[in-house]
DNA sequence: TGCCAGGCGGATT
DNA sequence: AATCCGCATGGC
């Protein structure tokens, strides 16, 4: 087992561990100590994640604990660039915030959960896990990659357990449609089979050197990727920190908050949000903007 | 019980 | 291009 400590006060901005993973950005990690990942995210303590990845196509377990300042690390394998890829530990969240709206709403969000980043996820664990987020609970979208992994992940061992790493896609897309709705994936299902079907087929999932709305565009060739999970791809996986995923909370946010931005449909909504919300970096402050609503944050802001 | 959860595919108009 | 409908599962 290697292990290492990054020093958190030696980067650009603070940073929040639980934040950047509780906060419904990705379902590729999961706490050691069993506790599930809420609808509303329970703070405290400094508890371990772990997570999985593929290092030169071999597949690698990570472990990792905020205490203050400290990154404590322990994994298969050095992983000190690997999670400062995964985390975007560099990123300068004040120059980010700069981009962002002056009002009262973006300002309570990024005070309440100062230091969350964007994470980046590898791009098929993202691509499958947001097909998986479509009418589905926080809690249960992680469920379910614990279930994939299960199932159909290659064993790993580590500090003297079995882990399981997220499936590549020819182990999905060899998995029946019946196992996968025995993992309790519903409807979903196909999609996830044929997906990961299209990707050993050669649709390309990294689709970084097209333009955004292109990207989106492209990205919806897949089973079960609709404009909304495209762009959470897009923006949790791909480094499109324009993209704005216009879910149920958005809308809502919308509706409440930027009532001007309702365009009536997706694409034209999408480009009047994302310029309400500062462009560059409108995908970063609504995921500020959405964990902290969804937390039940701006019911002191009446209207 | 009925409604909702980080929606999507397919058919219809 | 817009709208309607069915779709699994589980929590409240």
């Amino acid at each position: 087992m290697e292990q290492g400590a990054i020093d958190l006060s030696a980067l650009p901005s603070g940073f929040d561990l639980q934040s950047t993973l509780e906060s419904g950005q990705s379902y590729l990690w999961w706490r050691e100590d069993g506790e599930d990942f809420g609808d509303t995210t329970q703070y405290g303590g400094d508890a371990w994640y772990l997570t999985t990845a593929r290092v030169d196509g071999e597949p690698v377990v990570v472990r990792v604990r905020q205490r203050d300042d400290r990154l404590d690390w322990e994994a298969t394998v050095d992983a000190e660039s690997l999670l400062t890829r995964r985390l975007r530990l560099g990123d300068d969240l004040d120059a980010i915030r700069a981009t962002a709206p002056d009002d009262e709403l973006v300002e309570q969000a990024y005070e309440a959960y100062w230091g969350m980043r964007l994470v980046n996820d590898p791009p098929f664990g993202s691509l499958i896990s947001f097909i998986c987020s479509a009418q589905m609970r926080v809690s249960r979208i992680h469920e379910m990659q614990q279930s994939l992994r299960e199932a159909f992940g290659t064993p790993v061992e580590f500090d003297d357990s079995t882990y399981h790493a997220y499936p590549t896609p020819e182990q999905l897309a060899a998995a029946s449609e019946t196992e996968l709705r025995d993992l309790s994936l519903g409807y979903r299902a196909p999609y996830v089979q044929r997906s990961a079907e299209l990707v050993t087929e050669g649709t390309p999932i990294d689709v970084r050197d097209l333009p955004y709305e292109e990207a989106r565009e492209a990205l919806t060739e897949f089973v079960g990727v609709g404009e909304k999970v495209a762009d959470c791809i897009l923006l949790f996986s791909l480094g499109y920190d324009e993209a704005v995923p216009l879910d149920t909370w958005i809308r809502g946010t919308i509706e409440e908050y930027y009532p001007d931005c309702d365009r009536g449909n997706y694409t034209e909504t999408s480009r009047a949000i994302r310029e309400a919300l500062g462009g560059e970096y409108a995908g970063y402050t609504q995921t500020y903007l959405f964990h902290f609503l969804r937390n039940g944050g701006g019911d002191n802001l009446g209207e």
